[in-house]
DNA sequence: TAAAAATACTCCATAGGTATTTTAT
DNA sequence: ATAAAATACCTATGGAGTATTTTTA
């Protein structure tokens, strides 16, 4: 049952005519009568008496109409939501940033992205890289910033831009013998430290115990943290020192609350990148969202 | 915009898979995709994203689905209303009646026909002759019931059927000199009488008009009543005497309130018939009871 | 390898047009 | 005689099928 017809019977029962409703929709006359004549076969009823030269509903037609046009306002309502949902859906980059990148890169990245393009908006959400990298997959997202896993995994082809290398720093608390020491610690010192950490299922975490144990160090954990800056303050406070990424400690080194303490052989660090399906065609806003970013950083 | 394209797009959402919902909807895969496919291209956006193995909607199958899933339902209850209206006309008989068979004839036959005829609801519209049959004409009755005008006038074609023929009569109160006389009135007395009598527009009182013009008497009118009750009521209190149809005063004659005066001369009376288009087919609730009504009468 | 969706193609039903007939004013 | 609806007939689009290819688990 086409729609199309319910629209020639609404305006039928309209101006209670078939030749003057074939004029209003641009049809010819008997187009219509076909289409009122399918409409009473599908329904299994007259809908019209001709009565002399004008048309009348029946009874069967009486009852049709008022659903007849509920139908039409339902179908015209869809066609509006759909459209104004593409509309919005083009306007609008769904951004997913891991833990890190959400609050010591992402916020300064969408305010001045929001600057240059003031027609664009960033929805982002926060979630594990994991959980964004799923968001990728199944299209809850656009494009993710997250700290790279090393394998782009599975099936699905990604795209992926490195954006900039975060080395992990040890840091300390101002008032830390190693703040105020002439020459970095040694191995063995740093071997001895206690630390302040995130726990085991983080990357940063993984990264650390890899490291001790290729120099046949032992970690000598105080207190496991999930969030950084419970984790800064611990060590601020002189419960241990800790191993973050460059840019966590940023403000804090600045602000002269914890000191970076230089030691060569840390050569560790995570790559944050830019990610995105490998789609043929980008939606325009995302597409502005990558080169901008990628102009920004990489 | 076919429906069936909605139905397959709400299957395709519920089932999350084009072939299951093929499977539900008795299609071939190919053309549930096809489907899809069109309903993306009229819509102007994509409504599934396929991801991995399974399909996911987009924002705009998400912003449609409630959309169509309203439209289905209106469409059904379009479907069922339809269905029932046809299924309760079926078994209805809308009778139109003029105001005398309405009062004197009309309520003893549906009563029997209801008796005889217990699934068919009879449904009665009253109205002057002429409305009866105009109703009749544009479908608002199916049959009438009416004094017989004459001319089955116009290009419509009506079956009549005379039921039967009802002669005026001459009626007066008991007290009037007329009911006591050993001998009919003559032309005379009967030009020299005062009546009560319902007005100039009514058919009887045009038969009555024509019959004293054509014995060149005259008509002295000493009311003018549209309601036959009345006039019975003021002919009884002795304000003038009538004339009226026999089956009209039956009852009161019957009961001694009035009087029928024998009057050879007074030739004159109405044929009550059965009037309904001539259809093809006519409904078969409408058949029985016509076969009904000349069965009794006829 | 298996299962699901997309693609290619073929065929038939249907929708729409033009021309004509019927019906009612 | 005119105007509107119905009817007849023709064409082209589209919807559904079969067969095949592509993609992913």
């Amino acid at each position: 049952m086409d729609v199309i017809k319910l629209k020639a019977f609404c305006t039928v029962a309209a101006l209670r005519s078939i030749s003057k409703a074939a004029e209003v929709l641009y049809y010819t006359q008997p187009a219509v009568s076909a289409q009122i004549r399918e409409l009473e076969n599908a329904y299994g009823a007259r809908l019209f008496r001709r009565v002399g030269q004008q048309l009348d509903l029946t009874v069967a037609g009486e009852a049709l109409l008022p659903q007849a046009t509920q139908l039409l306002e339902t179908f015209e309502l869809s066609r509006q939501v759909v459209a104004d949902t593409v509309e919005q859906a083009q306007k609008t980059v769904t951004l997913g940033a891991s833990t890190m990148p959400v609050t010591h890169l992402v916020p300064e990245l969408i305010a001045s992205f929001q600057r240059s393009h003031p027609g664009i908006t960033v929805s982002l959400v926060t979630g594990s890289a994991a959980q964004i990298e799923h968001m990728i997959i199944t299209g809850d997202v656009d494009v993710g910033i997250l700290g790279r896993t090393g394998a782009t995994r599975g099936k699905v082809r990604f795209i992926q831009h490195d954006l900039l290398y975060d080395p992990l720093v040890v840091v300390a608390g101002s008032s830390h013998p190693w703040a105020e020491a002439e020459k970095p610690p040694s191995l063995k010192e740093i071997g001895q430290e206690r630390y302040v950490l995130p726990p085991a299922n983080t990357l940063t975490r993984r990264f650390v115990e890899k490291w001790f144990r290729r120099h046949g160090l032992h970690l000598d954990v105080a207190y496991e943290l999930i969030n950084t800056e419970a984790i800064k303050r611990m060590v601020m406070q002189g419960h241990g020192v800790t191993i973050l990424g460059n840019l966590v400690v940023a403000q804090e080194v600045e602000a002269g609350w914890l000191r970076k303490i230089p030691c060569e052989p840390l050569d560790i660090g995570r790559t944050i990148c830019l990610v995105h399906q490998q789609e043929s065609e980008l939606p325009s806003a995302v597409c502005d969202f990558c080169n901008f970013v990628t102009e920004q950083y990489g």
